[in-house]
DNA sequence: AATTTCCCCAACCGCGAAGTT
DNA sequence: TAACTTCGCGGTTGGGGAAAT
């Protein structure tokens, strides 16, 4: 089975192509077109092989590449099309017009990846890395938040990925330690059954009423703020409305808004995560504004970016906010709150990837 | 200012799939 | 249907610029 020799070629060029090579291999494809990339290097004029011309063409000189930094948008799409289709890399190009499968591939490997494992999630599994979960690093965190309790945050994060037993644990070491001294500066919100609670499906926040939040959780923060005012007060705006991320198990059979379901809008109960992560202006350092809108504060692009794989996708417009960001620990911190969660499946459809 | 180290990304390589003869 | 060709994908590399020392 034939693979022919291509670039190791006697005569053909290799390395960096020069702006003379690029004009020549622009003019001739506008000209004719990319044809057969084998004959096209000869016909336009070019010392290098068809595959050295392609590449150049596909990710350097086509004229609908965008270039540039990625947006927010771009790169929380990016996330979430890995953690369905894996490195499939030209799959997830196919849904960010612009952006060859090379650029996106270079973005993830040193950018993405690396925030992700600074994280602590696996860039793989787009998990937390359990393997660096110890009882005593949880009990550190523990303690640590019993002076700057916003814990629940991280707990919100991986509780129904820790192992249960290591959670039983921790809450029975917890009870034994928890002071009264524990003053949370932040609302934790115990819900209990129908209180409102947002719940999102990245692009639409509605209040909807929900079952309680996941059991251990509940007895933690209970543990924890023993004399605290871990208050079951609930609003409906988002400047103080924490969020919790929580899965099918802790919802139950919930009562839903109806208005939720409405055109356009997928029934949140079908995702795997529900987006989660307790909101407090210290975590958030004031990189984002809490009264914006809830489109702001979540900006994923529409479903009908993501649900489209054939149909011209949608141009993903960039957030000004995480633009802004300067630093990697700003997107970082930013990138915290918006990463845990998971497309549901009926938004993503990739059986054309398969 | 000089040197070293780090990081990014364009380009290459090898492979498998699809297409052609 | 086998042999061969072409294409496209994903992993990897290395040159060059930026940052650190």
């Amino acid at each position: 089975m034939g693979r022919s020799p291509c670039c190791e070629k006697n005569g053909l060029k290799k390395g960096p192509w020069t702006t003379e090579e690029d004009q020549k291999l622009v003019d001739y494809i506008q000209k004719h077109g990319c044809g057969n990339w084998r004959t096209l290097p000869k016909n336009a004029g070019l010392q290098r092989c068809g595959k050295s011309c392609r590449l150049r063409w596909t990710n350097y000189l086509r004229p609908d590449i965008k270039r540039g930094r990625f947006s927010f948008e771009e790169e929380e799409a990016i996330i979430q099309l890995h953690s369905v289709l894996g490195n499939k890399w030209s799959a997830i190009a196919a849904r960010l017009p612009g952006r060859t499968d090379n650029e996106i591939k270079n973005f993830w490997n040193t950018h993405i990846r690396k925030r992700l494992l600074r994280m602590g999630i696996d860039p793989v599994t787009h998990s937390p890395r359990l393997d660096l979960l110890d009882l005593s690093s949880i009990l550190g965190v523990v303690s640590q938040q019993q002076q700057q309790p916003n814990f629940s945050r991280l707990l919100g994060g991986v509780r129904s990925l820790i192992n249960p037993e290591i959670l039983r644990l921790a809450n029975s070491i917890l009870q034994s330690q928890s002071t009264s001294s524990y003053q949370p500066d932040t609302q934790i919100q115990t819900q209990t059954q129908n209180q409102p609670f947002f719940v999102t499906d990245h692009q639409r926040y509605q209040p909807v009423a929900v079952q309680p939040v996941c059991s251990e959780f509940q007895e933690m923060t209970a543990n924890c703020a023993t004399t605290t005012t871990a208050t079951t007060a609930t609003t409906t705006t988002m400047e103080n409305t924490p969020r919790v991320m929580f899965s099918d198990a802790d919802v139950g059979p919930a009562v839903w808004d109806s208005n939720y379901m409405d055109g356009g809008g997928y029934d949140v109960r079908q995702s795997d995560y529900y987006y989660a992560s307790v909101y407090d202006d210290q975590t958030a350092g004031g990189l984002v504004d809490p009264s914006t809108t809830a489109e702001s504060w979540f900006s994923l692009p529409p479903a009908s970016v993501l649900s489209t794989p054939s149909s011209s996708p949608t141009p993903l417009n960039s957030n000004s906010t995480y633009n802004n960001l300067s630093t990697e620990d700003e997107r970082d911190s930013y990138c915290s709150n918006v990463l845990m969660f998971e497309m549901p499946d009926s938004i993503l459809d990739v059986s054309n990837f398969m």
